[in-house]
DNA sequence: CTTTCATGCGACTGGTTATGTCGCGTTACT
DNA sequence: AGTAACGCGACATAACCAGTCGCATGAAAG
């Protein structure tokens, strides 16, 4: 390939999306380091060659002048997004949608676009794609708390480089919001909320702050102060997010009703989990699991179904937590 | 851009992955279409020189040459990604890895190598963003079941290209795997399972197959029959799917334990949801939900920590669970 | 087995395109 | 006001491109 034509694609790759720009000097020394040995004039040429063909905006109130990519535009050049490619942007389009904040989504939204364009490109005339696809979000379905898009963009970027930030932040006890300096040390996506691990300037201990409480953020270009020992998924399993009860994984025994839960036999619990049919109505497994809130939730819930054999702890603490239930529903019931 | 320029690129977008291919001739008609006329001996020069920068793959058994683009070669996006739309790629990959199936993210694998790379060349020496970064996932965390990647590929070619597609599959009722023809109607992801929505050719009535129970599969290149007012949306409320119990939503009031359910104030469980404190440890809210099974079963394992105020018959409904749950665990404790 | 046809490819050539250079005008900063 | 950096038109040269022809090859057709 001629000089010229790899020269125009690294200076598309280059080219940052609106509301981000790069000047033409910039994009010369860029290019040098790359290779390409080129006059000022040649790039001024290419870049107005290239708005021919692509949607390149300039700013020429600034000088040298500003250069951005549309906002919304992407070109996947090679090779084209294929069809199985779009159907499974299109899927993760619908898993994502409602999980992550609206803000992180839209940086995919180009993505997806294109992936969306290919689909309707296709030889289906009728574009009919979208309703041939249905992804069924398990739960309550409930609103995430919506994160404030500055905070979200000064907290990544700030993890990133380990820069510090600052946040606006009110703490459920605080009887208002603060201005905090914040070492961040990790991110913890977890349905429905986002937290933020690290250390707050001036107070004690590693703390989690919940993004969505934060209502400004910016980055503050100092490096933090990070405990050498600080691990995040050691920190997790120390039980901080209230998630682990115990370290201790359970090895669990049930004797589960068909049909209804038949499920479990094609998705099992874990790895190691071991089936035994009983008979028409019955079955069994046993398998190990982690110790978890959600664990508990579901044994709850599904103690109609099937028996807990093992551990007779677990069982009594179910067993315990139908029966303050039951006892609150009654009472209810009865007022 | 000079005209190479341009036709550089859109041959490269033509030229299709591994295994598939696209011939010299097939490239020329193409490029007609798309106003570049030239000769075939320049798309054989272009090719070659193509091929000194790009993976280019090409069969010389064949005649005419057969082109393919480099299996797992990374997509080049222009623009390059940023930093933001990086994170997202990484967040989304951490999202989907459980939920999808392996074959179909092995299509955004291109797409997530680009973003890893982007945040590794990033200023970051360390590139410990992986260090930084959780997503915790709700539920059992059990295995999904594998859909057989030739299977999903099938389908999903078929749906779109509304086609029938032959599956080896075996209905948990049947005694051994049959051959059938389907013609698909769409197809519904609902953790843990994938099931196609059709009719089977032979057979009567609107079928699901769980995809995971097939074990082969391919397009059969003949238009599927499809009756006139089948809607994707409507079979799924018709309540085929065993998610709602019924059409009607439900209008719930709960009186809540603080601080156990203080999330429903931050992620509410409708649009509609009004929220009332009443004291220093309880408040209520009232919110129209779905009548699904989720509900019953968060509510049934929720019961410790909230009154069902309304409606009676829902929280009667779950008091009878309860019951029921608590009579098998007792029975199971004492044998 | 021969013929025929489509394709690949080397070589040549006219024509197009790309690029460095220069000079001038403009703008922004000192 | 002076100066430096940048944008841009013009131009000449060099590089590159693309059509054409001829021949070789291999596959399909007769």
């Amino acid at each position: 390939m001629s000089n010229t034509a790899a020269r125009y694609l690294t200076m598309l790759r280059m080219v940052p999306r609106y509301p981000r720009s790069i000047t033409t000097t910039e994009l010369a020394s860029r290019l040098e380091e790359q290779g390409f040995s080129v006059t000022m004039r040649s790039i001024q040429r290419d870049l107005e060659k290239l708005s021919a063909d692509f949607p390149l905006l300039v700013d020429e109130n600034s000088r040298p002048y500003r250069w951005s990519f549309d906002r919304n535009a992407t070109m996947d050049i090679i090779p084209a997004l294929d069809l199985p490619a779009a159907l499974t942007f299109e899927l993760a389009k619908a898993y994502l949608s409602p999980m992550l904040p609206p803000r992180a989504l839209s940086h995919l939204k180009p993505h997806f676009d294109e992936a969306h364009r290919t689909l309707l490109r296709e030889k289906n005339p009728l574009g009919q794609w979208p309703d041939r696809v249905r992804v069924i979000n398990r739960g309550l379905g409930g609103a995430r708390p919506p994160v404030d898009a500055d905070v979200l963009e000064a907290v990544t970027e700030a993890l990133l480089r380990e820069y510090q930030c600052k946040l606006t932040y009110q703490a459920r006890s605080w009887p208002e919001p603060e201005e905090i300096v914040v070492h961040p040390f990790g991110l913890i996506f977890r349905d429905p909320n986002v937290y933020l691990i690290g250390t707050i300037e001036g107070r004690e201990g590693v703390r989690q702050l919940v993004l969505h409480r934060a209502t400004a953020g910016e980055v503050v270009e100092e490096l933090i102060e990070r405990p050498e020992d600080f691990d995040l998924d050691l920190y997790i399993h120390s039980g901080a997010m209230g998630i682990l009860k115990s370290d201790e994984p359970v090895y669990l025994k049930l004797r589960c009703d068909k049909p209804v839960l038949n499920h479990l036999i094609e998705s099992p619990l874990g790895f190691d989990q071991i089936t035994t049919e009983i008979d028409d109505k019955t079955f069994e497994i046993a398998v190990t699991v982690g110790d978890t809130q959600d664990l508990r939730w579901w044994l709850t819930a599904q103690a109609v179904h099937c028996d807990i054999l093992e551990p007779a702890w677990l069982r009594e603490e179910i067993e315990d937590t139908l029966k303050q239930g039951l006892k609150r529903t009654r009472r209810t019931g009865n007022a």
